[in-house]
DNA sequence: GCATTAACTTGATTTATATCAAGTAGTTAA
DNA sequence: TTAACTACTTGATATAAATCAAGTTAATGC
């Protein structure tokens, strides 16, 4: 049944992403059950979808490394951003009642995924309970992710929006064990601006106001966070608050 | 176990809500069962709280009747308004993984409400499989509902804002079985307005003007659509589209 | 039923951000 | 390596909606 595990093909006992991911709070010998129903494919090269609006659902993915953004078009034709997903994200959540995807998701940079097969995955859920509650916390981070989102684009401005975007990717960085002052971010400005409800120009001259301002410099995809005390007042966090670590 | 119905007190089998409700391709018998872990209350009046943020979480609830307003504040103590929910809508879903309510939900008029202890319900999702599917059903729907209401926010002026507000309240009271072009809606323009991203200003102006054009008139809590047509073309509505019978 | 308060309306003005424009830098492919 | 394209930058201008202000109407409580 197991596939030889290569290098990008790392098992969820070997996983160091088992504090944010699905193993947290699971016995050693149910996480080994997890791990058998997992299906791990050759990562996905930037630009290539792991699933497309209107493809049937059929299972949960687990990013183990890359990006993932999440998007879909207006009957316009305009782009609309819905979120990036780092390591230890679950996506497909929103798939779960129609059994459809009704938006994509494309790799932005080389993307391993964890493909948890739904059907294998809800049999396992009924004898591992803490898998269950594993469930739906991700459920609620969903939710409650999208509701931060609507709290961004209702009531911050520009420059806090932007700050607050920042801030957030470190926290999401941090709390999966990587450095959160410096780090590679592979979105481009232009998905960031549609994310964040703005335009590429707005998003641009604010950077360059964080770049000469020394709190915040993003130049080709490294961001280096100089004063992130200013950084999280601009973004308007106060307090180290914990819930407010959600999936930009 | 059963209570006394009475008229603010009926049972899931008698309920006009069945089809948009849980009960929804459940059998007769499976019908009662969820019945009898309903817990049914006395409604609640206007400005009452079904629950407030830090609560501890119990249990989901189903609207039977009335209108939930969703909301938090900022740090800086502005309001967010995240939904309203409407007879057949579920609330409490953002909460399964932390046991705790981050957000609060008041009654926007008298709102009778069905509880559904949440470990009772567990338990019955495990013998009912149809209950389970439209478990799933409700997290995707609140997860869309909020894309939604993302997408409205970033890709819509004021008018489209407006515009696709009313359409789709209309579309939500047709899809429960009342008059989609005149109905009766307790919701504050006020609160409107911090749901759409805008200020009361902005939206008294704009119903004036949709009421100028003979397009809708919102006067007192009673909504008439003279032009459904002219509506959903200002709401940006192309064709007919059942995927947007979203919450607001 | 009257007083008080809250909700809503309408107008004048300001402002943040979009739009338009024209460039530079960076990336990709031949 | 160069050509072609895409991403990003920076400036000038336009504009949608916010803000400020002063009213009217409706709802609430005594």
């Amino acid at each position: 049944m197991k596939e030889v595990k290569s290098a990008f093909n790392v098992s969820c006992k070997n996983c160091g992403l088992q504090k944010v991911c699905f193993p947290t709070g699971l016995r050693r010998e149910d996480v080994d059950r997890l791990d058998d129903i997992v299906d791990r494919r050759s990562p996905l090269k930037k630009g290539q979808h792991l699933f497309e609006a209107s493809d049937k659902f059929s299972a949960l993915f687990a990013i183990r490394a890359g990006v993932i953004k999440l998007y879909s078009f207006t009957d316009g034709g305009e782009e609309i951003v819905h979120g990036f997903y780092l390591p230890g994200d679950v996506l497909g959540i929103d798939a779960l009642g129609s059994k459809q995807h009704q938006y994509s998701a494309v790799a932005l940079d080389t993307t391993s995924v964890c493909t948890l097969p739904f059907e294998k995955f809800t049999e396992l859920t009924e004898s591992i309970p803490n898998l269950n509650q594993q469930m739906l916390n991700a459920i609620s981070k969903e939710v409650l992710d999208g509701r931060m989102h609507s709290e961004l684009l209702i009531r911050r401005n520009a420059d806090q929006r932007v700050a607050q975007f920042v801030w957030n990717m470190s926290e999401r960085y941090r709390n999966r064990g990587y450095a959160s002052d410096e780090f590679r971010l592979s979105i481009l400005h232009r998905d960031v601006a549609v994310y964040l409800g703005l335009t590429p120009e707005t998003v641009s001259r604010i950077l360059a106001k964080f770049h000469a301002e020394n709190i915040v410099t993003w130049k080709k995809k490294e961001v280096m966070i100089h004063d992130m005390q200013r950084l999280m007042h601009i973004a308007g966090v106060h307090s180290s608050c914990d819930s407010c670590k959600a999936t930009a």
